[in-house]
RNA sequence: GGGCGAUUAGCUCAGUUGGCUAGAGCGCCUCCCUUACAAGGAGGAUGUCGGGGGUUCGAGUCCCUCAUCGCCCA
């Protein structure tokens, strides 16, 4: 074995030899009967592996292996999702740039299979990404949201959803990106605040007798203007509602409404309405039944209801129609002035509210058991917080624009006749086919595709074959844990688990921790968001991202998990550099060597019963109350607190104190040789040894899955029994009971070495020297259990020799320093200098005594003596006692240097 | 405008229902390449727990308020 971690030696052995048996699927016949589901939220075909993906991605990994061992039927389901805009993007700028072909001269056809054929040879690159991760996810069940049969659920969902009457088709204002020319739903939009102007534009009245002054931040809609509105309460405009002006360039008389939406204080308190280009105004209109006008063409450009303006793009009409209003004198003044502009997530280019003919989702009905779901407690998000978050979103909810002007995507299921009669089917119909309503023939499918999530929503269950009763459904839905980010709380979360109300079957089975045959996942995890160095996002266009397969091949996989899942606390955002992996790195390569030195070990003879020194009573204490912790930990999804205990326990407890005092009976059976008692001890703590390492590689491998693995290969056969692989080993339940006494006594060993240390610390006794010990115990019991123990103590604390006395003479020309079980002394060195000494112990009695006030305040006020709890009151007692103790012998010994 | 989160050592962060002298890792200082590991070991230094009020016998922890930073919604 190298004397260092060495990741890349072994992790792509592992890997394969896992595939190889089929491991990551459902075990054949799992030790429970009860199945644990995780749907792996679907990447974008297009996107490659950020850190975000990492850490979502090894929380999953560590459920799914923990629940795997457990003995679930396990099954963790990956896949990609077709992302329609996204895709349609990548592909179309390819080919422009390659070919320069634009898809309108390809034609649809050929356009869908270009985006096939770049899916077929890129689409692949995240999910091998994952591998490299160790995810262990059933890849035989890989799905992607285009699939046939998943565009078959697609189908059915939405005829089921139109014969319910909640989808309908209507001219309506969306958020219409003019860059990709199509409409995109409220949650792909996002404000940013931009620095313009306020234009204040005079608006004559049509009898001549003055005018109106409005201000605009986009004074090319007043174009489309068909209206302004005040206030109603408004003393400044009460006499002017009802009378009419003339809108200037395009000479349209338009009239003054009251509305009491308008803000007064805004601008001049008067404001234009443009129902055709405004969100607010639209509303305002159809109150006012204003007239629409739509006066921009689907790139952005001004159409032909603009006048002379005509054919101008949305940005140099601006500057036109600014000038012409100046040029007539109605332009009264420009102000700066910071505003929010909606822009597209998709392109980052401005949104155009265009009214348009689009197909919407009535999603308040469906939103009613979603929200039930989160309030009866059955849906538990993680953390908490955020369930408030997902019912302000569904009990605001909107109408969802589900049609995109797209081609890549499912075709929306509806074919109409020449009357433009519109029907649903899932099976789809032919041109010329009899319509079944009303019997003309059929014209032409519906051109547009359905927005990505209204395949996305069905994930949890169209990935087992719904809307057929397969065999799968019954067995893994509904399903047990979803990890995702936050950014998709309502786009995707909130969806899926409307969709599962609506579309799967009441009274069906249910599952472990979900008795809702109908909530597609019980519990929601919300992962940390993942931040450079300075708190700031990590994107692709701030070149600020942090890639996951670097770090890998730098720190290894396991190393990279493990730092992630130990930095990252509870949903909390993770500020990462790269060298913050080092972390996991050093705790593999930690793990790495004490492996090696255990195996190493293990070759001698192993006896068939434990050791049963205090070192081995305490180090299975330890274990057990570690294993029961990390099991609390995974079982309630608390990732951070089982990789701390982890670690507490492999470094402080097995590596630093454990493994050191075992070294001692295994050195002194060496001398003995063979077939002594001494040797037969050695048996036992070997085997010791390789029962504390095989308990904590099955508790770190959710964790460090590939070099838990690489060393549970190494175990011997007796060790490991039938288990071949860690990945198929069952779950370490529980490890025996803690022990209390054993602590105890440890505890008090510790501290005594500790001291002797940190003596030898002062005096600069150099390491090789064994210079003799003395303890002076502060009690008979102390001075019993270090006597016990004196061999370790000797090994743990470098000493030749250790005298144990209760009371007694203190040594003279010595360094000390105090411990639990008493004052514990060195020989001084010729050439030591006192004043360090009592520097050293002045200090500490500070300390001590600052403590001792602290208590003595407490216990003399009666209040505290009334209120506090009892046990408190004498924790706090014995505490003062033990701290005067102290500072008793603290005391002595400075008066002694 | 509304909501959420953060503010603890030089840096990154823990700190369970209020109760030991507030902790860890990194970094820093001293010593040590002791046959698992120098990606290591032993020891050490470092804090007005963002400010101000309040509740309480007792507040890093609960309440109010202010400040700064970040995210989300409108």
């Amino acid at each position: 074995m190298p004397t260092r971690y060495t990741p890349t030696e072994f992790e792509g052995a592992i890997y394969a030899r896992w595939e190889a048996c089929n491991a990551f699927a459902p075990p054949e016949s799992p030790s429970r009967r009860e199945s644990f589901t995780i749907m792996m939220p679907p990447p974008n075909v297009t996107g490659v592996l950020h850190m975000g993906h990492a850490l979502n991605i090894t929380i999953q990994d560590i459920v799914i292996r923990h629940r795997r061992m457990q003995g679930f039927d396990a099954l963790w389901l990956p896949g990609t999702d077709h992302a329609g805009i996204a895709t349609q993007a990548v592909v179309e700028k390819k080919l422009f740039q390659e070919k320069g072909v634009t898809r309108e001269e390809l034609g649809r056809e050929s356009f869908l299979q270009e985006i096939w054929d770049w899916k077929d040879h890129h689409g692949n690159a995240i999910l091998s990404q994952l591998r490299r991760l160790g995810a262990s996810c059933d890849w035989s069940r890989t799905k992607f949201t285009l699939d046939e049969d998943m565009s078959h659920a697609v189908r059915v969902s939405f005829v089921r959803l139109w014969e319910q009457g909640l989808i309908y088709r209507g001219a309506r204002l969306v958020n219409w990106d003019c860059k990709l020319q199509t409409a995109v739903s409220d949650d792909e939009i996002e404000y940013v605040a931009r620095k313009g102007y306020l234009w204040h534009l005079r608006y004559p009245l049509v009898d001549g007798s003055g005018h109106l002054t409005v201000a605009t931040t986009r004074p090319e809609t007043m174009l489309g203007d068909t209206g302004v509105a005040v206030h109603p309460e408004d003393p400044r405009y009460k006499d002017w509602v009802g009378k009419k002006l003339m809108l200037p360039l395009v000479d349209r008389e338009i009239p003054i409404v009251a509305d009491d939406t308008v803000d007064a204080e805004f601008g001049t308190g008067a404001v234009k309405l443009t129902p055709g280009h405004d969100p607010a105004d639209y509303e305002r209109g159809a109150r006012a039944g204003l007239p629409i006008i739509i006066v921009l063409d689907k790139d952005g450009s001004i159409n032909e209801n603009g006048g002379r303006f005509a054919g101008m793009s949305r940005e140099k009409a601006r500057e036109a129609v600014v000038a012409a209003m100046e040029d007539i004198g109605l332009l009264e003044k420009v102000e700066d002035h910071t505003h929010n502009v909606t822009i597209s997530d998709r392109s980052k280019t401005p949104i155009e509210p265009l009214v348009s003919e689009q197909w919407f989702v009535a999603m308040e009905k469906l939103a009613e058991p979603a929200i039930a779901a989160a309030k009866s407690g059955k849906l538990k998000f993680k953390p908490a917080r955020w369930e408030k978050v997902y019912l302000d979103w569904l009990e605001n909810v909107h109408d969802w624009c589900i049609s995109r002007q797209l081609w890549w995507g499912h075709r929306i299921p509806v074919w109409y006749d020449e009357d433009e009669v519109a029907v649903a089917s899932v099976e789809g119909l032919e041109i010329g086919d009899p319509h079944p309503n009303t019997g003309k023939p059929i014209v032409r499918q519906d051109e547009d595709v359905l927005d990505t999530w209204a395949s996305s929503w069905l994930w949890p269950f169209a990935t087992l074959g719904w809307p057929e009763n397969t065999e799968e459904m019954l067995r893994y839905y509904p399903t047990q844990f979803l990890s995702t980010g936050r950014d998709i709380i309502y786009l995707w979360v909130a969806r899926m688990i409307m969709a599962g109300y609506a579309f799967t079957e009441e009274g069906g089975p249910v599952g472990f921790d979900n008795d809702d045959s109908q909530l597609c996942f019980s519990t929601c995890y919300i992962h940390a968001n993942v931040l450079d160095a300075q708190g700031k996002r990590m994107s692709k266009s701030a070149g600020n991202g942090i890639d996951p397969v670097e770090m890998i091949k730098q720190y290894g996989a396991d190393a990279v998990r493990y730092s992630l899942m130990i930095l990252t606390r509870e949903g909390q955002d993770v500020k990462l550099a790269a060298n913050r992996f080092e972390l996991g790195q050093r705790f593999c390569n930690k793990i790495w060597n004490a492996a090696r030195f255990v195996l190493g070990h293990l070759g001698g003879e192993m006896a068939d019963d434990p050791a049963d020194g205090i070192e081995d009573r305490w180090i299975r204490s330890r274990l057990a109350v570690t294993t029961e912790e990390v099991g609390r930990a995974l079982e309630s999804y608390d990732f951070h607190d089982a990789a701390i205990a982890l670690y507490r326990f492999t470094w402080d407890d097995f590596c630093d104190w454990y493994l050191e005092a075992a070294k001692r009976r295994l050195r002194v059976a060496e001398d003995a040789g063979p077939n002594t008692p001494e040797a037969a001890e050695a048996a036992r703590v070997r085997r010791t040894l390789g029962e504390i390492l095989h308990a904590l590689l099955k508790l770190l491998h959710p964790f460090t899955p590939y070099m838990t693995e690489a060393l549970w290969g190494e175990l011997p056969a007796s060790l490991r029994g039938e288990e071949e692989l860690l990945i198929q080993a069952s779950w370490l339940a529980e490890a025996g009971q803690a022990d209390a006494t054993a602590e105890q006594d440890f505890a008090l060993l510790q501290d005594v070495v500790r001291g002797f240390r940190n003596v030898r610390a002062l005096l600069e006794i150099p390491a090789a020297d064994q210079p003799e010990g003395r303890l002076l115990a502060e009690s008979a019991e102390a001075a019993v259990t270090v006597s016990d123990s004196c061999e370790l103590v000797l090994w743990m604390a470098r000493l030749a020799e250790l005298s144990v006395s209760e009371g007694g003479d203190r040594p003279k020309n010595a360094g000390t320093d105090v411990t639990a079980a008493g004052a514990v002394f060195l020989p001084l060195a010729a050439e030591t200098d006192p004043a360090k000494l009592r520097a050293s112990l002045e200090k500490k009695l500070d300390k001590v005594q600052k403590g001792i006030g602290g208590i003595e305040k407490k216990i003399s006020n009666d209040r505290f003596l009334q209120n506090a709890d009892p046990d408190v009151v004498a924790s706090e007692k014995q505490r003062l006692i033990e701290l005067q103790q102290e500072a008793g012998m603290l005391e002595a010994n400075l008066l002694a240097l």
